[in-house]
DNA sequence: ATATTTGTTGACCATTTGGTTAAACTTTTT
DNA sequence: AAAAAGTTTAACCAAATGGTCAACAAATAT
């Protein structure tokens, strides 16, 4: 049970914040929706965070910021390809079961404004594909595994592992999946998707 | 004059608002925009459509009927299993290529709205996993493929095929590619993501 | 030709929405 | 204990927004 009284004021907005953009979008958002959940004056928002934009970027580089060290590990940690593909699948899949609508609503956010990724790459630890290039390119070469570009290989990863939560809904339609069933698939990925992943790619 | 006007203004609303929904999603659109991008009086957006609602509904059942009957060919076809995943793959990558709007839209309201999906199942030709299971399984069985689940291989020739367009933004900043670079990316992917599959799933 | 239906427009309206302000209350500092 | 600084609230406000309406225009029927 979470005391409310020990969460400061800031904390709250934050978290209310965060629920509500995640769900409705920046645009959809409400002000005096994100103060009701926070159970705090709307007022206090603006005192707080200033404006509604401002607002909303704080809680998007929030959520940012708890995804791209997981990119990261795929495309700057020291492991072997295929200890990559499966911590990845294991431990992303792990982490997004508990935040379902993170992925959707950060890239809702970006393709509505494309010009956001560029204030990103900016940061620190924006991911960035170059030393899983090399190591691709070295597999390659060494008939570690199959020919394949790291650019196409990149995509796959994230696409297998990312894209069930953001087609969610539409995938148990299509499937005719409950949510409990739904939820059963997903864990399976944790390991499921590595296996696919590389069954492709070794030699 | 006469030949001139042969869109009519119903028309010129529908692919306005299917310009701006696209773009800013239901919430962020603005009837004012969609009747200035349709070049008409706002006032003609409610005498065809009534309300923002029932108009953003025209649109999306729009978008969603270009969609099904392309995972239908999937789903419902009676093409050999590589057939599918080959064309399919093909297909819908250059189909895409000229809507890379559409599966970002879909989906993206979709999470918005999940019962919306119950709505769009009662539809003709809503797509259903019923036929392709049962091919999968047959095919397990007679040790064409390996054995895999239709549900987790459907998921991820679904993923493999719509996710780099719904993460464009953030692949292109992740890979430092430009749009022309991302776009010559996506084109390989007609023939890469059928050959990713194929050999993950050949005994 | 005229009446009637259909299509189109500008002016207008009620409500919503992000944001401001001044005052009150609380905590910290002096 | 007084002052200062920080926090919280209710009351407002201007702009934006979805939607209505009456008038006008064009096409169609009589």
């Amino acid at each position: 049970m979470i005391n409310n009284k020990d969460i400061s004021a800031e904390e709250k907005i934050l978290n209310a914040a965060r629920r509500i953009f995640e769900n409705k979008g920046m645009s959809g958002a409400r002000m005096q929706e994100i103060a009701d959940e926070a159970k705090i004056n709307k007022s206090l928002l603006h005192y707080y965070y200033r404006s509604k934009q401002l607002l909303f970027e704080a809680v998007f580089k929030t959520a940012f910021n708890k995804l791209a060290p997981q990119i990261n590990l795929v495309l700057n940690s020291d492991q072997s390809i295929c200890d990559k593909i499966i911590n990845f699948s294991n431990n992303y899949t792990s982490f997004m079961l508990k935040h379902p609508y993170l992925p959707n609503f950060i890239l809702q956010e970006l393709n509505r404004n494309p010009d956001f990724v560029k204030e990103l790459i900016s940061i620190d630890n924006f991911p960035n594909i170059i030393n899983f290039k090399i190591q691709i390119e070295k597999a390659v070469s060494e008939e570690k595994i199959r020919p394949i570009e790291a650019e196409q290989l990149f995509i796959n990863i994230l696409a297998l592992n990312i894209f069930p939560f953001i087609g969610a809904p539409l995938l148990k339609g299509f499937i005719n999946a409950s949510d409990k069933e739904y939820k059963k698939i997903l864990n399976k990925r944790k390991t499921e998707v590595a296996e696919f992943i590389i069954k492709s790619i070794k030699l």
